[in-house]
DNA sequence: TTGTAAGCGTTATCAT
DNA sequence: ATGATAACGCTTACAA
């Protein structure tokens, strides 16, 4: 029973001390002699040594692990907005590890506390429960994804929630609409408030009264949207359109019409948000809102190597901080589920 | 400026050893006054102490962190299977990290690379690209998921791709169908083989003559679903049905099919494998066979847990190995998109 | 250019 | 039931 090869072992078998061993490893091989640095890693093929991270991290204070926490991965929003993380981060040699809180706040907690024990260098949330304090308490620098309000002490990186909603509510009022419903997901508290206001808002400039029974809060998945257009079809006056806040909200109420016999969009027209996979593969292709959630993850990797570079534990506490929020514009995907009213 | 709290200042504050602290925090109290337990752990609230889990990983040699290695995380088939694993390893106090190898060769390896690095206590993986001995020189406890063969040394979960394309083959030719397409995708080399096997296999038993012009071999993506179809159309005869190695192909092809103005399931019925969620989205929605996905995640995390029990570093050197392989049976989700030929 | 030696914060071993 | 002390494998002043 061999154990693994330490530097060490590199050092003897070369013929060197293990500082200089390390020299090489951490290619910090400005001040070794060619020759010296050649001998080493003869020495580390020969035994087969791998450098031990962990070891390396106790010494110096950094994992180079980060830690993305989000409420849901079965979303395909997030895998996309991940793999930007992830293609970033990678480049700079961190490793990304996955916290999948499923809406839950006990989960969301105790991720940060691992965040914590494990000394991973960095956080990026999409924060649910959690306050902009108990994240400032695990002295992590973090940057936050999606368009939250009420977190002061970090950057942001998400897309213009309010102007995602001003943009699909114009092309429906375009087209003729002028009753429209809004499917809100019952736990997206935050966005869900400004999507909201962007509603109404809109709903004010454009003269229209706002009747609260065309806005439905329900769960956050498929059947939420379904049970949703079920309920707003059995109005006395439907809707002639409906807005949902996500597309997988769109994609359930696009099936209950089916179900209905509701033909879509001559008879009711559909718009979503995010521009999932599957939005371009429902029959009629879902008109949405896209965000660039690849984007969105590169740069919120962006902002985290900012931190990362200036002195990790001060980035928070120290010198005076300015939020940085980078809210990327969304576009209009027009497709298949919207036309004017029939009437 | 004060650094983060230690042990020591816990043990001093405590007026304890550290040792005493360690005991208390490992859980491993049952040798301290109860008394004692108290003393610390106001001491460790005082503070605001956290467990440095990098220094205990360099002393016991684990990390409670695992991998989990896949080709595509925007495949919505993986984000599910993740699940499964980390509802369980979570479940065990393990942290999973996301390797994202984007079908690429070199990712995946350095992947393994990294797992080596970090002193991961375990790999679960589908391997794409990486052989049986590659995975074997990491020395470090794996499970595969996927029904792959060529990995003699390693347990696997899985699902029955062979039995799933038999089933989808038979539901075609009880409907009818004599004249079936089958569209793989080309990166997936290995499980493609199974199925392919199973195609031909399929139509031996039912004695139809092979025509290799029905198989097509495309990029593992909503085009080349796309452009299978197509291609499958261009044929003197085309066929009545089209079998696709996964929804995403199959969603591909469906819409293939509405641009090119072939109604289905009327003119051409199409079958998809995985069941993710946007193939009860699709218009028909998508006859598919569905995988636990969850499940198939979770009996791997099983696997795992039952190498990480016993003496980790020796599983898979000492004792006779013999490997287990979990492949779950997979159901009919006989849905919109087939039904009997036409003629 | 290279080596010596002192940590980093734990846990394991052995005493007491 | 508790404590002293030696690892764990690496990095980093400081010396040479």
């Amino acid at each position: 029973m061999k154990r693994r090869p330490t530097i060490i072992d590199v050092a003897k078998q070369a013929g060197v001390s293990k500082t200089t061993v390390s020299r090489v490893i951490t290619g910090d091989g400005a001040n070794v002699r060619e020759e010296t640095v050649q001998r080493v890693q003869e020495a580390v093929e020969e035994l087969g040594y791998t450098h031990n991270a962990v070891a390396s991290s106790l010494r110096t204070a950094r994992t180079n692990i980060i830690m993305l926490s989000l409420p849901d991965i079965t979303n395909p929003f997030w895998p996309a907005v991940a793999r930007g993380v992830q293609d970033r981060m990678e480049k700079e040699g961190y490793a990304v590890v996955f916290a999948n809180s499923d809406w839950d706040t006990e989960r969301e907690k105790m991720f940060l506390e691992m965040a914590r024990r494990n000394r991973f260098d960095a956080i990026l949330i999409n924060p649910v429960h959690v306050s902009n304090d108990e994240l400032k308490a695990t002295h992590i620098p973090t940057v936050l994804i999606g368009s939250h309000e009420g977190f002061p002490d970090f950057d942001i990186v998400g897309s213009n929630t309010y102007g995602a909603t001003q943009l699909a509510l114009t092309h429906l009022y375009d087209l003729g609409h002028r009753r429209i419903g809004l499917i809100r997901g019952r736990r997206e508290s935050r966005p869900g408030h400004s999507r909201l206001r962007s509603y109404t808002d809109f709903l004010q400039e454009k003269q229209i009264p706002l009747d609260n029974s065309l806005i439905m809060r329900v769960p956050f998945d498929e059947n939420g949207g379904r049970q949703a257009l079920q309920q707003l079809l059995s109005l006395s006056t439907p809707p002639t359109a409906v807005l949902a806040a996500n597309d997988i909200l769109a994609i359930g109420a696009l099936q209950a019409a089916h179900e209905a016999g509701i033909s879509v969009p001559d008879h009711l027209s559909i718009v979503g948000i995010d521009d999932i996979f599957a939005a371009s593969a429902t029959t009629p292709p879902l008109t949405t809102i896209a965000k660039p959630q690849y984007e969105i993850g590169k740069q919120a990797a962006e902002f985290l190597l900012d931190h990362l570079e200036k002195e990790p534990a001060l980035s928070l506490s120290k010198r005076p901080f300015t939020p940085r929020r980078h809210l990327f514009d969304c576009t209009l995907q027009q497709r298949g589920s919207t036309a004017p009213p029939i009437n």
